[in-house]
DNA sequence: ACTTAGCACTCTCGTGCTGAGAGTGCTAAT
DNA sequence: ATTAGCACTCTCAGCACGAGAGTGCTAAGT
């Protein structure tokens, strides 16, 4: 445990390093905060809080800077989690309002408003469902032997596919293809489908094999899809003098697989997470901090979202923010595509 | 016009540049390509070269470099236009028939194979039609006033969205409306539909303006969505010492506007187009060079491709394997989504 | 008339040096 | 417990210097 004051002095040298982007000296801090004591007394606290391992030297003669366990203090028990201002959250709102159109779009401009808000990279998972139901298949022809196989999935999620027939086929045959598997299929998951007795024929079977295979990749996707922000803004960030640690952390964030870098699937079910520099597990990400939050409805349809910046992170704007955001992105996935088919109207207390 | 010796030369300067990013000096192109003359007289004709404007010094004491105007004659007239090894176009074709699913998902999977090919950033834009055509529409509820809007439009677009009604509406009613648009608007444009005089109701009209929204602005976006990929193959030529050059690279390609940047609209319909250096209307792109290539087919549906790295670039290789996958792309264009709806069916001369 | 050897010249770049500046840690005095 | 004072350490910008690469020119050779 910390000393009053030791606490006091880490929460002011992490606040001027978050700002400024280099070493805080003793001098400086007590310039720049009035405190009254010497430079010379803060350098005897300094000297305890290097020993106990909150900040660090980056060598013998240059100021102080929080390390790891410093920041997951300040994050812990120094930083005071104020609340969006208001305006900030009214401008995050507005910029919401211009979201319309298909759900992707929409989680794309969730990524940028973030990155934005929060000046650093940002990624949005596409949300999921437990295990997606098939609502209603449609088969529209557009070659001979081509046609378009559209599924709408529960919670509005639509997916395409051009199916190849080995023979040409009608249109009529397409729609009453499309009429039997509805009846047959509809409200079923992708595995009901696939041990289904159903009596189906040899070209329904075609059909209908293609639609568990795209529903299973629906499964599947889901946090593996995600729409990633703001790059730019963290590689501007001072760090970054030498351009081989920008191409690591594009090596890092450019490759698809976000998912094995931050922990999506780890996280608690509600509320902030924060991992800190050698915090994350992939050695590639020890030089930064992650802000991780789910949204939607643990029960139902969630995705979740994160900042990925270097650990000189503004903790408690970027909690805030985050916070603010995922609560906005439940409320619109409520709206919009909130859990409510017709299983759930029949028997809402199932 | 330059005697062939210059010619020759020329070309052997630029070879040399593309490998080495090195400013080449008269002694090394001696060395290097064992020529029957002594550096000196090499030195004579690069100085004629460089009157010319083909070359250029970065300084007294460097090596040549090529110019823009040094790069465009090697494309016009010394480069040879090889075809691509057979190994290479299979393991191109190879990785396309992985391709799969939807066609967003395929447009990016071009977009990685052709900049993993050439070592440089690569964009593709979805293939657009010059004016799509409703196919089908579908409504599916999802809650007691919300519905999803599927419509599906020639060449196997498929566009989504979330439709609110002002009261609750029952699946019936949906399936009822949907039906009567489809047969009122079968096969119209976005304009058709709006100038349409059918018979609708208030509930229908409220859909069919959505429906030609959507379709607006489909037939507004093509070129604008584009998929980027292998910015980092840029970043990472040895031209990117500087991290202040990243940082720009990096600004003009992530916004999302490519098409300001890349002619993609001003191209010949037929073959590839190279821009070089100041060629490239936009002063963020006089120190990269373009390779545009438009794929599908002229008249129906098509979209377009470029490849963008520095000036100091493969070309011959870079337009052989544009010139090849954009061929592919057409192919596979023409098979899965070639245009053959009713009307081309039943009158196929029109 | 073309080619080439020779040479002086120019410019860059890496290296090592230096002094200023920032910051520390310790000691002794308050 | 605090602080003034001071020696010490380390970085960094600036500068000089020499090596290296490459040029352009001239004069001689073919």
């Amino acid at each position: 445990m910390l000393t009053d004051r030791r606490a006091q002095l880490l929460s002011l040298i992490i606040s001027e390093y978050v700002d400024s982007a280099m070493p805080v000296g003793s001098e400086t801090i007590v310039r720049r905060f009035d405190l009254p004591f010497s430079p010379a007394t803060i350098r005897n606290e300094m000297a305890r809080l290097e020993e106990d391992g909150f900040i660090s030297h980056p060598h013998t003669s240059a100021g102080r800077v929080p390390s790891d366990k410093g920041y997951r203090y300040y994050v812990e028990a120094l930083m005071q989690p104020r609340d969006l201002p208001a305006e900030v959250k009214e401008t995050i709102r507005h910029q919401f309002h211009q979201a319309g159109r298909e759900e992707d779009e929409w989680i794309q401009l969730a990524a940028a408003v973030l990155a934005r808000a929060v000046e650093n990279a940002a990624v949005v998972t596409l949300p999921r469902t437990a295990e997606s139901r098939l609502k209603r298949l449609e088969l529209v022809g557009i070659q001979d032997n081509a046609s378009l196989l559209v599924l709408v999935l529960q919670q509005a999620r639509v997916k395409q596919q051009v199916l190849i027939f080995p023979e040409p086929i009608e249109q009529e045959q397409l729609t009453a293809i499309a009429n039997h598997l509805n009846e047959a299929f509809r409200s079923q998951t992708a595995r009901e489908i696939g041990r289904s007795q159903a009596q189906l024929t040899q070209l329904e079977w075609h059909v209908a094999n293609a639609v568990r295979e795209i529903m299973e990749a629906a499964d599947r996707g889901g946090y593996d899809e995600a729409y990633l922000e703001g790059v730019r803004n963290v590689l501007q960030k001072p760090e970054f003098g030498t351009s081989d640690k920008m191409l690591n952390l594009l090596d890092v964030l450019e490759q698809r697989n976000l998912t094995r870098l931050i922990p999506f699937r780890e996280i608690s079910a509600e509320g902030v997470t924060v991992m800190i520099g050698a915090e994350n597990d992939q050695d590639a990400m020890h030089e930064y901090s992650v802000v991780i939050s789910p949204y939607g409805n643990p029960n139902g349809i969630s995705g979740a979202m994160a900042v990925v910046g270097p650990t000189r992170m503004h903790y408690s704007r970027t909690i805030s923010t985050v916070r603010y955001i995922a609560g906005l992105m439940s409320e619109m996935l409520e709206t919009y595509y909130g859990e409510q088919d017709e299983r759930a109207r029949r028997a809402p207390r199932e």
